[in-house]
DNA sequence: CAATAAAACGAACGGTCGTGCTATAAATTG
DNA sequence: CAATTTATAGCACGACCGTTCGTTTTATTG
């Protein structure tokens, strides 16, 4: 018994990671077992035992896309010591992640929780969770930086989180539709901005 | 003969107003002749026949979402006089027309957008050409604040305008999908800090 | 009102969807 | 190697997809 692969596994493993290339391409809601199946080299029949329910590969496909994520952005960022260094990385690794377009589709969460917000389930409380999670990483993140004394001491970290979201999504947008690399510069020059004019908390 | 209305005419509009509903509801991708004529009220081939095309439908709706859109934002902000007062006027009006979530399912055109940036056609083309279009308008009234003396002389008004979308795309990603009206604040602040902490051009 | 044009319908088409079942093939175990 | 569990395939189902076509109803016009 080889311990990390039972057939069953590793299949399932080569299924996710077709399943998540395809989703990009058409987007989670479309994504469909016959497709996906031909795409993998295998029967409808057979992929669809591995899940059970078309929900639960969008769910499998969705964790497997967050944990590539976790793996290329945030763990490599926390190499990098705490302050504004870490940030910049983070901002980095995101922005690669998430607008480059050397891979078709852009980001999967971020596709998949556009197209979800209006359709209550599973799928859409798995998206707002991560996206909660992922809120409060980053303002923990700027909060380092504050700490380090790299930022103001009563930086709004929150509201930093949020511009510096609103950076990224300007960004792949852009990217994604104009299909013009020179806003990259744009998101360079706007993660500076919030770092020389850190938004202040009011009180 | 009444002029503006033809019976096909009339019905025609009446399936565009469903139409959008519908494809807020459940992407334009995913809406459907079927799903669409029983909300109207009428068979699928009747509806069909004012189209032709299922992809004509989707262009038909996305430009008649467009036009409500330019009624209800652009036109409505260039009532206001030119500088910080059209612009906050126009941010105001973008904002409850994008992430409102008075009715569901957001703004049609960024979700379109979303949905469509990897998929090469007609429907990408015409998104993809609004999106340059306003991007400009946005940029033209940031201007305006600049040559009435209400932001600095060399303010980056493409920048400014970069950074502006990104803050609805962040509070329309952040409403829709955590439900959480909270988030307007940190949109209101975002602007603040754009005008108080303008970005400048470089050179 | 009659003639004509426009609009809506109903049925059918070939496809694909997600999902069951039953049988076979392959991997794992003793 | 034999026994048994696990993985995959094959086939069929009802439903719905976009689209076509011929017919019927409804508007418009002279």
């Amino acid at each position: 018994m080889s311990r990390t692969a039972n057939k069953g596994h590793t299949t399932r493993e080569a299924i996710l990671d077709t399943g998540i290339a395809l989703a990009r391409e058409v987007g989670l809601g479309a994504l469909t077992i016959g497709e996906l199946a031909e795409r993998v080299g295998m029967s409808k029949s057979g992929l669809f035992a591995h899940f059970g329910a078309k929900e639960e590969l969008q769910l499998a496909v969705l964790r497997a896309a967050q944990a590539r994520f976790d793996e290329n952005v945030s763990r490599q960022a926390f190499l990098a010591p705490r302050g504004l260094a870490r940030l910049r990385e983070l901002y980095k690794r995101w922005l690669g992640w998430a607008a480059s377009n050397r891979q078709p589709g852009g980001c999967l969460m971020l596709a998949a929780a556009s197209e979800f917000d209006d359709r209550p389930g599973p799928v859409r409380d798995y998206l707002a969770r991560q996206q909660e999670v992922w809120l409060a990483g980053l303002s923990r993140t700027v909060g380092f930086a504050v700490e380090a004394g790299e930022l103001p001491e009563n930086t709004d970290t929150e509201q930093f989180a949020f511009e510096l979201f609103g950076l990224i999504l300007s960004t792949h947008h852009h990217v994604r539709l104009l299909q013009d690399e020179r806003y990259f510069a744009l998101a360079q020059a706007g993660l500076e901005r919030l770092i020389n004019a850190a938004p202040l908390r009011k009180d």
